[in-house]
DNA sequence: CCTATATCAGCGCTACTGACATCA
DNA sequence: CTGATGTCAGTATCGCTGATATAG
């Protein structure tokens, strides 16, 4: 993230005069744009306060999605499925929790051509910590309440439609 | 892009579920989970269906920003500025658009610290074209009715308020 | 044989840090 | 001198392709 003053004008906003001027509806190029910026916003912000507990919010996912398992464990491939990343992210991603001593690799014994990635002490210590920081921030969303979360939920819900039944 | 059978159940509402179980109020965290997922579908198909032309998402906004200026060039602070997006971050993307041949660096012979991007007859073509490609898949958004992406610009705009004053 | 799981090498892209040259 | 502009080297992250080993 770059240190900025703020823009005397929303530049999203522009940007949309002048596309309905020359272009048409700029209606979903608007929020196209929206959520690439909010993104942007949201993640550096996560980085940032992650940083001091060693992962980045892409760690930090996996790591709760571990937690949230049964037995703290789960096959890589299922990894991949949930978070909705490639298997060759999923083995690099998992190379760095085990190199920072979060997470275990460990075979299986009935399916040998699979690996679990397992939650071990310290990883459940990092997840608890990280996950107080990213509380104090409030996820970046301070500026919306109650309701405000539940609409953006249910929008944005409907454009990744796509990856779910029902 | 992953090829993916969908999953029987939404995957961020469930992790909403456990989390609501196991931590606490899940509205921030759910929104923020999200926005990465909503992000990451639409890049993916921004730039599948960019790749033709031979451009980026980046770099299709670099084309979009210097075409609604008043000569069809900026500084590259000021392109910076606009996108949000790290000086050097700015610099590699012209590089990449000058060697394909859309843009051209010009020098300010006024101020000789700058240095100005501007569009070319190329990069208007490319920019005609990639337009007419994110407007043939609504920009991702066909899920959304006019009112749905009123409401989720609004609700965006309040996340990123710190980008701009009023 | 065909498919699934995981890994590896390598490439492209973006973001950033730190350093630097140039110039108002 | 101070600060602004742009570039460069180098690093990190992530996403992907293609190939490979192993196993069901």
């Amino acid at each position: 993230m770059v240190e900025r003053e703020p823009l005397p004008f929303d530049p999203i906003l522009r940007a949309g005069e002048l596309w309905e001027k020359h272009v048409g509806d700029p209606s979903a190029m608007v929020v196209a744009t929206s959520i690439m910026r909010v993104q942007q916003l949201l993640l550096g912000e996560f980085d940032r306060v992650l940083k001091p507990h060693g992962i980045t919010f892409a760690r930090y996912e996996v790591l709760r999605l571990l937690s949230f398992s049964r037995e703290g464990r789960l096959p890589l491939s299922v990894i991949g499925e949930r978070l909705m990343v490639h298997p060759t992210s999923v083995t690099n991603a998992i190379d760095r929790l085990v190199a920072g001593g979060l997470v275990d690799r460990i075979p299986d014994d009935e399916d040998r051509r699979r690996v679990y990635a397992s939650l071990n002490a310290e990883g459940e210590r990092v997840l608890r910590s990280g996950t107080k920081s990213l509380m104090d921030v409030d996820f970046g969303l301070a500026a919306l309440d109650a309701k405000d979360r539940k609409r953006l939920f249910e929008l944005l819900r409907a454009v990744r439609a796509s990856d779910f039944q029902g």
